[in-house]
RNA sequence: GGACCGGUAGUUCAGUUCUGGUUAGAACGCCGCCCUGUCACGGCGGAGGUCGCGGGUUCGAGCCCCGUCCGGUCCGCCA
């Protein structure tokens, strides 16, 4: 008898004999009758055992949760008053007639019910029992159906699914690469791929004129919530293209996503540049599900007296803006946001406590109060509309400080003053980034990466690289960046000019992109993509707060697999072998 | 590299500071016995601890001090 499955058990099968075959859920032994949950996948069916049959008794009795067993019998109807609604065969009933152990279990490490609360430590030691779980059945299927219906999408589309290389060239600038050493060459090393981007820009050039894949990345940087050291984008690439049409192309991707996965139909994407988001959010990632702003308030203090707020207010380089919400805090609140802001470098946390909104003298509550004219309080007044209970925070220093504090401070103020509704989805594009990222010292890094082309002219990004603008957009969802992409520099002179601006070297150019710079001079298509983070937007679907969730074996943040104790040390012959020593002395 | 939070039974936690003191508790799980309609079954009984690790202070440390390891959140980092 072939074994049927049991989510396709239903009322159907009702005197059918059958075999089913699963996990040992639970046991309750009454003595006289034994009632087994036995699970497959996320799907319970409730087998009885009756005393009559001795020796199935027996073995029943001797079986524990965790426990494969594989039972035949009849599907009965329950008697009436034992039906449980909370289960999906909660109206049938599997009568054993046979019954065998086909593996028996341990005691598991932590108990795999929904009711009992694990630590991440042991559930990530214990990977292989935590994916048992009926959440982590139902978001590692989630992802497959996410990447599944990204696949139907793309092929539909027409694009190409081509593999490129695991071992492939370490590249400057950019994250760590993760290394691997050659035996066959000894003293050379491959690079594990921070992402296809060269490769799939060459497939252009190879008259592949849609490409994706679904690809493992890899960066050797500290983690994060929503950053593994491996991890998991939706590469594509198309030739004769414009950014419109990529940022449709996505807004497409997604919207398919959302509708076949969730049956959430997804509104037109809003679009909005760069500037307007730092200007507003002091972020390039805005969560638009938080009411919060920033408003600049540099009009105001242009000549003030109070130099913490009137010199930023004179210096094109800073800034000064005010974030006001309608809740009085208490003292040692804003002390807690006070040393929030610091993280970020902010010196401090001006604020004013608006106990009366109609007395401007007495009705206010701050420690600079003092130091701000009549003027400046009531112009302010009018630009913030404040009211009475409001408290309003102001940041004031160099941009970059002031963006990432205050923007940091209004994502807190958003989650801890509960402003943000989680039902919610806010996706966005952001677009009109600038092509390079100006560091302290004025060097340049590029924003997105170093085949980006301007949208500006050439002689726009030679004379003023700085303010150049990239043909770049980023998908934003609910605060997380979860996709960017750029048209692409397609001649080489453009290429070796942004390299040069960026500091690289002809010889290290050469070096590093020579088989790239001359596959540019050998008829590149104009071409752009875009490449989707497939580990955030399953966290985002299957609503969970770290991608580790949606990941099945992930790592640490000290990026270790508790589960494999890898990274290990390898053998002085495997080393030797490699022509590899190690600098670090081992462990006793 | 840095900041903060945590590490006590198999698991989840209480106990820990201001205030160190005899035998470190609970729940669930586990083991044994009982129980014929439960479904997070129930009842009775039992076992189970290097308080992450190392050092120090003290008559005495889970608790105080120093160091260290592990997990998490964040800064730096992430073209």
């Amino acid at each position: 008898m072939s074994l049927s499955k049991i989510s396709s058990l239903t009322k159907k099968n009702l005197g059918k004999k059958i075999s089913v075959a699963g996990w040992v859920e639970n046991i309750r032994d009454h003595g006289g009758v034994i009632f087994i949950d036995l699970r497959e996948g996320n799907e319970i069916l409730q087998v009885v055992v009756e005393p009559q049959n001795k020796e199935i008794f027996k073995v029943a009795e001797s079986i524990r949760d965790e426990f494969v067993i594989s039972v035949s019998g009849e599907i009965k109807e329950r008697p009436k008053g034992t039906i449980n609604k909370k289960m999906i065969t909660g109206e049938i009933e599997l009568d054993s007639s046979n019954l065998s152990i086909l593996s028996r279990s341990k005691p598991m490490p932590f108990q795999l019910d929904e009711y009992v609360k694990v630590g991440e430590e042991t559930r990530l030691k214990y990977r292989y029992l935590d994916l048992r779980r009926s959440e982590m059945q139902e978001t590692i299927r989630i992802r497959s159906n996410i990447s599944n219906e990204i696949r139907q999408f793309l092929t539909s589309n027409d694009f190409l699914d081509i593999e490129t290389p695991m071992m492939t060239k370490a590249t400057p600038e950019g994250a760590r690469d993760f290394v691997i050493p050659s035996r066959v060459n000894q003293g050379s090393f491959y690079a594990l791929p921070q992402s296809p981007q060269l490769f799939k820009q060459l497939l252009m050039i190879s008259g592949f004129g849609k490409y994706f894949q679904i690809v493992r990345c890899f960066r050797d940087e500290d983690t994060r919530k929503d950053r593994q050291p491996e991890f998991t984008q939706i590469d594509i690439e198309s030739s004769f293209t414009s950014a419109e049409e990529i940022m449709n192309l996505g807004e497409n991707l997604i919207k398919e996503v959302f509708k076949k996965v969730l049956n959430i139909d997804l509104k037109d994407f809003p679009v909005m540049t760069y500037s307007e988001s730092i200007k507003k959010f002091g972020s390039d990632k805005p969560d638009l599900r938080n009411p919060l702003e920033l408003i600049d308030v540099k009009d105001i203090f242009s000549d003030s007296e109070f130099k913490v707020f009137g010199d930023p207010a004179k210096d094109a380089k800073s800034r000064l803006v005010a974030l006001k919400i309608s809740n009085s805090l208490a003292r040692s609140q804003i002390d807690d946001y006070t040393k929030f802001v610091g993280n970020y470098g902010a010196k401090g946390l001006a604020y004013i406590k608006v106990n009366d909104a109609n007395d401007l003298k007495e009705g206010l509550q701050s420690p600079i109060l003092k130091f701000l004219s009549e003027n400046e309080i009531e112009s302010l007044s009018n630009k913030l509309n404040i009211s009475s209970g409001d408290t309003v925070f102001f940041g004031a220093g160099h941009k970059k400080i002031v963006n990432e504090s205050m923007g940091a401070l209004r994502e807190k103020l958003g989650e801890d003053l509960k402003l943000i509704d989680k039902e919610k989805w806010a996706p966005l594009w952001i677009k009109d980034f600038p092509v390079f990222e100006e560091a302290e010292d004025g060097s340049l890094s590029p924003s997105h990466h170093p085949f980006t082309r301007t949208s500006d002219n050439l002689e726009m990004l030679e004379k003023n690289p700085a303010m150049a603008i990239a043909d770049a957009y980023d998908l934003v969802l609910n605060g997380y960046e979860i996709g960017g992409g750029s048209m692409r520099i397609h001649n080489s002179e453009e290429q070796r000019k942004v390299l040069s601006i960026l500091g690289i070297s002809e010889e290290a150019a050469e070096e590093k992109f020579g088989f790239f710079l001359e596959a540019l001079d050998y008829g590149c298509p104009p071409h752009g993509g875009i490449a989707f983070g497939l580990d955030r937007l399953a966290m985002l679907i299957c609503n969970k707060d770290s991608i580790r969730d949606v990941i099945a074996f992930p790592k640490t943040q000290s990026a270790y697999c508790l589960m494999t104790d890898a990274p290990s040390n390898i053998s002085d012959d495997e080393l030797k072998e490699l022509a590899i020593r190690s600098t670090i002395q081992t462990k006793d």
